[in-house]
DNA sequence: AATCAGATTTCCT
DNA sequence: GGAAATCTGATTA
């Protein structure tokens, strides 16, 4: 089953967590592509100095302000998308930054947010589409782990919170 | 093993 | 002009 809107409409931190184990699914004309999330950030709005959206709505972010649900894809140092889920609801900043997928189908090791895009075939196009439609969906999923809460990486400011959260013992998680 | 340059977009000072 | 939610491949000792 797909994960409705109503789940991504909560706090981000709550659903970056869910989103923990959920597997995530690229129809695409090659074959579907699957892979299960290990690994999430939550990015707030206004009370989080490591967030796009910190500094207030920008052409590129405004995704991030706007309706839960909807997929924030943003391309950093020349070489590299991130994927995001819009959370929280709209008029609120908040998103939930990927990070890692443990390969169910048709990709190889994505343990890290720019080879996961490049695995699960992710792009700029993808930016404002919806998450919870057709072509790149999230499956519900049920399983057992602990979540392990960390700090968050790559960050200059901000990286003291503990918003990065990942399943405990996962060896496809991104540590570095 | 550890460090570093390079690729190269979007936004802000 | 410079920094940013990164990764790869080369160079260093």
């Amino acid at each position: 089953m797909k994960l409705s809107r109503k789940f991504y409409s909560r706090d981000t931190k709550t659903v970056a967590k869910e989103l923990l184990g959920k597997i995530l699914v690229h129809k695409t004309k090659q074959g579907i592509l699957k892979g299960k999330i290990v690994e999430t950030e939550a990015y707030l709005g206004v009370n989080d100095p490591g967030s796009h959206a910190y500094k207030g709505i920008t052409p590129r972010n405004k995704v991030m302000f706007g309706a839960p649900g909807k997929i924030y894809v943003y391309f950093v140092y020349g070489n590299h998308f991130l994927l995001n889920i819009v959370t929280e609801k709209e008029g609120i900043a908040g998103a939930v930054l990927i990070r890692a997928l443990e390969p169910v189908k048709n990709i190889n090791e994505t343990n890290g947010p720019g080879k996961l895009t490049k695995e699960m075939k992710i792009t700029k196009e993808f930016y404002g589409k919806d998450i919870t439609k057709k072509p790149l969906y999230v499956l519900n999923n049920k399983s057992n782990f602990n979540i392990v809460k960390t700090t968050r990486i790559g960050l200059s400011k901000g990286q003291e919170k503990l918003l990065r959260f990942y399943i405990k013992d996962n060896k496809f998680v991104s540590i570095k």
